[in-house]
RNA sequence: GGUCCCAUCGUCUAGCGGUCUAGGAUAUCGGCCUCUCACGCCGGAGACACGGGUUCGAUUCCCGUUGGGACUACCA
């Protein structure tokens, strides 16, 4: 391709949360920017100012720098730049290339209904075109679209892409209220900005060629466009509320990682071979548009929770600590202590999915007293183990350094001695010590334990075992 | 209804005419490892929607059928 500067835009309208569909429109942006050395805007599209809101815009913000989605321009907001918007359409009406027209949207209803009835196109008939009005009360802008002919884009995704300029109609372009509608502020944004790759969903490529007339209609240069197909439910529909955990923010609260929702959202639709795992600077390194595919997908949340729990694991601790503090504090883990917090998160990183899942797991290392699950309770703390259990803390009370080593020692003497394996006790300690029957390793809980801690939570369980 | 887009294991996908008795990932089912749970390792089952062409040869190219999806507003 050419060595012109490359100039995307992702341009979510504000009237809900950042859902997964958009982030990953904004990722292939973002993606392609980066990619080509090029330049990534935000723009806000809040022209509909009904539906607006300022909270939806913060959350859509707050879920791109969540993302790490960084843009170098923006966030432009096209309610405030009304002023472009009509000097571009009065450079129309000057051209002649889009003329008033004062059909009320009664009328055009009416019409509309009339025309199905006679089995013709339910699109606007052209009344106005040829009338010469001026502006009015109740007067919208429309385009001039050509009659006949064809238009036609090379998608860089889809290929080439052509519809008879008979489908379309005369398209309002300025409302009766003064304000610009979608397809003139969108075209009106990306030609002042400079966009040069319109990359966005695939619910856009009936639109293009409605947009593609607008730049012909201006003199402009027409961008390169590439439709990214859509995200599916798990029931194959397009993705809404119905399927839950549509918002961004909400992977976030759920303890996932945003390299693993990034890298989850990048193989949706893209692929480079059979790799699966892709750092960021690997995905800026590989990605192409040609590479991503056609056809529409299902997210598949069982392979971003697998992907959540690799990313964890190769997480550095400390970083993964920081990251489960929230997560904990929700559990009424107050201010844990960082060295304490690490060597916790040092034992679970392996084996948790996610960072709530992190901080339930981690728990029993934050609590005073602890409780037992009841069916590991009934199982694993009974009569039977006192003796053994009794014996085994007055090993280890005799320990020296409480490390790994130093327990693993201790209990081959003790076995020894007592002429018990360990598979019989591991249970009924772990319980024990964690109020569970699945934890880490025994002498990784309890070398993060400490020997007083240990001690006592054992002494806790022979109370519960004798007095029942 | 019209126009446009799409079609490989349950799901995400590799495949860009012969290398395909179709590869990987995830999920699932066995087994190993093992103090539990994970991790890891080994193995199993599981797909080219259908019908016509083109070609010496189609998962791959073309057409049709079927099935999905999108658009068809003074919403974006």
């Amino acid at each position: 391709m050419s060595s012109e500067k490359v100039v995307t835009r992702f341009p979510p309208s504000p009237t809900g949360y950042l859902h997964i569909g958009g982030a990953r429109t904004a990722l292939f942006n973002w993606l392609f920017a980066r990619r080509r050395g090029g330049v990534f805007i935000l723009r806000i599209e809040d022209t509909d100012r009904e539906r607006s809101s300022n909270e939806a815009t913060e959350a859509i913000i707050e879920s791109m720098k969540w993302l790490g989605l960084d843009w170098d321009q923006g966030p432009f907001f096209q309610s405030r730049r009304y002023p472009l918007y009509n000097e571009m359409i009065e450079r129309l009406i000057v051209s002649g290339r889009a003329y008033y027209c004062d059909c009320s949207p009664e009328d055009l209803e009416r019409r509309r209904k009339e025309a199905m009835a006679r089995g013709l196109k339910p699109k606007y008939d052209g009344r106005c075109r040829e009338r010469g009005l001026g502006p009015g009360p109740g007067t919208v802008v429309r385009l001039k679209s050509p009659l006949s002919g064809v238009t036609h884009f090379e998608d860089l995704i889809k290929g080439p892409i052509r519809v008879s300029n008979d489908e379309l109609d005369d398209l309002v372009l300025r409302r009766s209220d003064g304000s610009p509608t979608y397809h003139m502020a969108v075209v009106a944004d990306d030609v002042s900005l400079g966009i040069t790759h319109v990359i966005r969903g695939d619910d856009h490529v009936n639109n293009t060629p409605r947009q593609i007339q607008i730049y012909e209609a201006l003199g402009e240069k027409i961008p390169h466009y590439g439709h990214v197909p859509m995200i599916l439910g798990p029931d194959k529909t397009r993705l809404s509320k119905r399927h839950g955990a549509m918002s961004v923010l909400a992977y976030r609260d759920m303890g996932y990682l945003p390299d693993a929702l990034i890298n989850a959202l990048a193989r949706l639709g893209w692929s480079y071979g059979d790799q699966e795992k892709f750092s960021r600077e690997e995905m800026v390194e590989k990605f192409s548009l040609e590479s991503v595919g056609r056809s529409a997908g299902v997210f598949n949340f069982e392979k971003l929770l697998d992907l959540n729990a690799w990313y964890m694991r190769e997480s550095d601790v400390e970083a993964l600590s920081e990251a489960v503090i929230p997560f904990l504090e929700k559990l009424g883990v107050e201010r844990p202590d960082k060295s304490f917090l690490v060597k916790a998160v040092g034992t679970l990183k392996m084996r948790s999915k996610t960072l709530v899942d992190l901080a339930k797991d981690a728990l029993f290392y934050f609590q005073d007293e602890i409780s037992y699950e009841s069916s590991a309770r009934d199982k694993f703390l009974v009569s039977q183990v006192a003796v053994p259990m009794r014996e085994l803390q007055k090993a280890l009370s005799r320990i020296e350094g409480f490390d790994q080593l130093a327990l693993e020692k201790a209990f081959e003497g003790f076995l020894a001695a007592s002429g018990l394996t360990l598979k019989a006790i591991a249970q009924p300690l772990r319980v024990s010590l964690t109020g569970r029957t699945a934890s880490p390793g025994l002498f990784e809980v309890m070398e993060v334990l400490g020997k007083e801690m240990v001690l006592k939570r054992i002494d806790k369980a022979l109370a519960f075992i004798e007095g029942k």
